[in-house]
DNA sequence: TAGGTGGTGGAATACGTTTTCCGACAGATC
DNA sequence: GATCTGTCGGAAAACGTATTCCACCACCTA
């Protein structure tokens, strides 16, 4: 046959039922500056009522600019990612806008990959959220690729901190970081262990970098800081809290986790060894997901704004075009259960 | 300007720039079923690849059979729901199939409008995910706009459990219900608060069925089994939970509730109220969202397969034309620390 | 050597929409 | 009453790709 691919109505069967020519039902249907009398309009719209008839969104992008955003995530799965998405879907549906998400799994070289097929779409904007966009990926090839889709007329939009040459929505994780250790520090705790996650990871390095700095301003002495790295999960702060709790607290009174997730395996390692949070130590975390309130003790740790990310990801996305821009959203310091205030003891 | 849509690097750029027609690109390109000489294929691929060629989606899906999904849900923050969406977005990559994610916020009068800009696409399968995709919603003309859509050649696969007569990937809810009352019954707990969510929700609807069953089965005795009502989230469970426990427990051994979310906020409220769980109180959850094991006792719930249940429904959306299939897919039971043996006094 | 045959490149067309251009008609102005 | 102006419907072109059809060439066979 020789079209084989569908069988919808068309925009030329609206205006054979309405009796009008196809250029008069498509100024009707679509966006059309042009006016048209109100009778042929009132057929048109009466025509295409009864037929059911929706525009294809593939033909029309062949002529004005596509109405798909893309959206390039590491991971589809994480409660933050969840509501980024929604957000971004929200504030797109808005302005009649399709969001295609793709996930790279965590695989940089599958990011360039999925760059290059999502472009296949020619998106209006493409937002990537990646907890690493920097220089490894970089060198494989991705900014090059970025660069092209942004010379063919799309733009990028990267959710999270980074040093690449596009519109940004980052999270101050340093400042809010270090809000939250001035607080420990203020609250009369001496003796710090950092929970810092992965090595050159770069945002649980802004975090311990920012706790590191407002513990220091709050009067907590750079040597009682103590450090340790584990993987950024649940089970990597278990180990960690286990391991510290076996070895003696020695005088430690809070653990700083470099995100909730840690801090929830801390907290369980804590509990076995029945040292009591926040009695005998100050916990925690960072990110505000939904563990954060339902772990007892309920968790203090910092919220991000990320459905107002979301959104603002997506206004940038759409926006008018204009210099690049950076907007950085701050998080909340969160005070609950899991720290209390300390008498001053000495040192 | 005549064309001010786009200007991106086009097959007749790749054309030009090999030396070789349109159609000799083409067939090297595309997936054709005719041979080209060896010296024209490769100067077409270097071409390609030097000019970053990527195929027109919209383009190529106005001849072929357009290579999208839609997904439509209810809302993308659940964790249920990212799972099932990271599945489908992984299922879809691997086949060339993009995923385009709709929400309707739980608004059903939004369902239907959401269904029918999706439409546009014209996408080959629509994957409905939602709680309740029933009586309500299909008098709106639901219904209707899907089967419309399907008369157009598409596909309609709805997960979750309905009687609609589409493909669908159905959670047997009551059965595992029944199987966890079961168990609950065996390890000797003789009184039973079930928390059954919302009125007339279908999902909590049949698994306060199913437990009342596996209970029952197990031995207890209907009038020893309560069903008290509140809203899915929680905060219902929290509130029901408390005022449990403010009129005191009266023999009560086990608290079912209908989904994890209720089950922590009810954990939280027992808590507080200084009711030991499991040793005064067995509380289980269902779904196993992350929060069953952030909480402690970490919850005994029913894990439900839902990244299996994602790919199912890639796998109804892509498959081979044929009958209408209803798969349903099993709960499992587990066993964590919330609920434990009770000595089998006399009810 | 002539005629047939298989293989392969190229021109043209179709997909469904938007938009430009043209022509027709009505109303207004002198 | 004639010309100009403005409004609006319709024909046609264009977007980028896949495919059909045609033409050409080389090779093989009789």
């Amino acid at each position: 046959m020789p079209h084989p691919a569908r069988d919808t109505v068309t925009l030329h069967d609206v205006a054979a039922a309405a009796g009008v020519s196809l250029a008069t039902a498509s100024r009707v249907l679509g966006a059309s500056s042009r006016t048209v009398a109100p009778e042929f309009r009132e057929r048109v719209l009466a025509a295409a009522e009864r037929l059911r008839y929706t525009a294809d969104a593939s033909a029309r992008a062949m002529r004005q600019v596509s109405d798909s955003l893309a959206l390039v995530a590491d991971d589809v799965t994480t409660p933050s990612m969840a509501i980024v998405v929604s957000a971004m879907e929200r504030a797109a549906s808005t302005t009649g806008a399709f969001v295609t998400v793709s996930a790279t799994h965590g695989d940089p070289g599958r990011q360039l990959e999925t760059i290059r097929r999502v472009r296949a779409l020619r998106p209006r904007a493409l937002v990537l959220t990646s907890g690493r966009v920097d220089a490894d990926a970089v060198a494989g090839g991705l900014l090059a690729e970025l660069r092209a889709y942004e010379h063919d007329g799309g733009r990028v939009v990267i959710v999270g901190d980074t040093d690449l040459p596009f519109h940004s929505v980052g999270f101050d994780n340093h400042r809010a970081a270090a809000r939250l250790g001035r607080y420990v520090a203020d609250t009369g705790h001496r003796r710090v262990v950092v929970v810092a996650g992965g090595r050159g990871e770069a945002a649980p390095a802004a975090r311990t970098a920012g706790f590191v700095e407002g513990l220091r301003a709050g009067g907590v002495a750079e040597s009682a800081v103590r450090i340790v790295h584990c993987p950024v999960s649940r089970e990597g702060g278990y180990e960690v809290a286990h391991r510290l709790a076996a070895e003696g607290l020695r005088g430690t009174d809070a653990i700083l986790a470099v995100n909730d997730l840690i801090a929830v395996g801390a907290l369980r390692a804590l509990r076995e060894a029945e040292v009591a949070v926040p009695d005998d130590v100050s916990l925690t975390g960072f990110d505000d997901i939904g563990a954060a309130v339902n772990v007892t003790p309920r968790l203090t740790t910092v919220a991000l704004p990320l459905a107002y990310a979301g959104t603002e990801a997506i206004r940038l996305a759409l926006g008018e075009p204009g210099a690049v821009t950076h907007v950085t959203v701050e998080g909340r310091l969160v005070v609950r259960d899991s720290t209390r205030e300390r008498a001053a003891t000495a040192g």
